[in-house]
DNA sequence: TCAATCCATAGCCAACCAGGTATGAGTCCG
DNA sequence: CGGACTCATACCTGGTTGGCTATGGATTGA
């Protein structure tokens, strides 16, 4: 049941996280202090949510000495583009069957 | 802050909602009666989901009699996939940029 | 008209989670 | 070594929300 945008979904869904991903597609990799600034939270609370989207495969870390880099993984997005092409080909399909019948119809 | 693709992926985080969904874009029109079925949850939560996900502009409503229809908007994905694109691009473009750089400085 | 059916709304509750503060582990520099 | 800095973890809390039952409005059919 729980496939593979299903986290995806989950973890996208928070504006928050959102927000912090999409600076890391943006401006490339980041530490996370520089990430907090300008996010409106706590440092924590950007910790916990790089946790998150880690675990979700949307970024990578990478340490170096006290600092701990992040940057995007858009490849993990690749699930999401799936669904949403699968959702279109439902739509397709059944508009294409509708445009059979019709045609037969015509006959 | 709040863009369109917010209450996209807000609506199909929670995986009843997004089965729905899914459920309209492979077998077209249905009954809120014929989505409880095999829906795992009651009616009265079925027509919850059915209007949030009306709400996100995912699906639209036709009454007819007691019944009402429900059938899947498929542009209403429209933000979500700008969105990973505009991701994507993101990402393309700083690649764009280290290739650039590395032509530079290979000369 | 009266019963049955379909659906939406209201009210309630338990679970989840995003946010905070406190703190500790690890690292750099003087 | 000692202090400052960076980040992660632990813990708590308030708000959100997904689930339920109860109920009522609307429609159909007998």
């Amino acid at each position: 049941m729980s496939e593979a945008h299903d986290v995806l979904f989950r973890t996208l869904a928070d504006p928050t996280r959102r927000a912090l991903f999409e600076r890391l597609c943006r401006e490339g990799e980041r530490t996370v202090g520089a990430l907090t600034e300008r996010a409106g939270v706590s440092q924590p609370v950007v910790s916990k949510h790089l946790g998150l989207l880690k675990q979700a495969g949307l970024v990578r870390d990478r340490h170096q000495g006290r600092h701990t880099y992040y940057s995007a993984q858009l490849g993990a997005l690749a699930p999401l583009v799936d669904w949403t092409s699968e959702m279109a080909g439902f739509w397709q399909s059944r508009f294409d069957d509708l445009e059979d019948l019709l045609k037969r119809m015509d006959q």
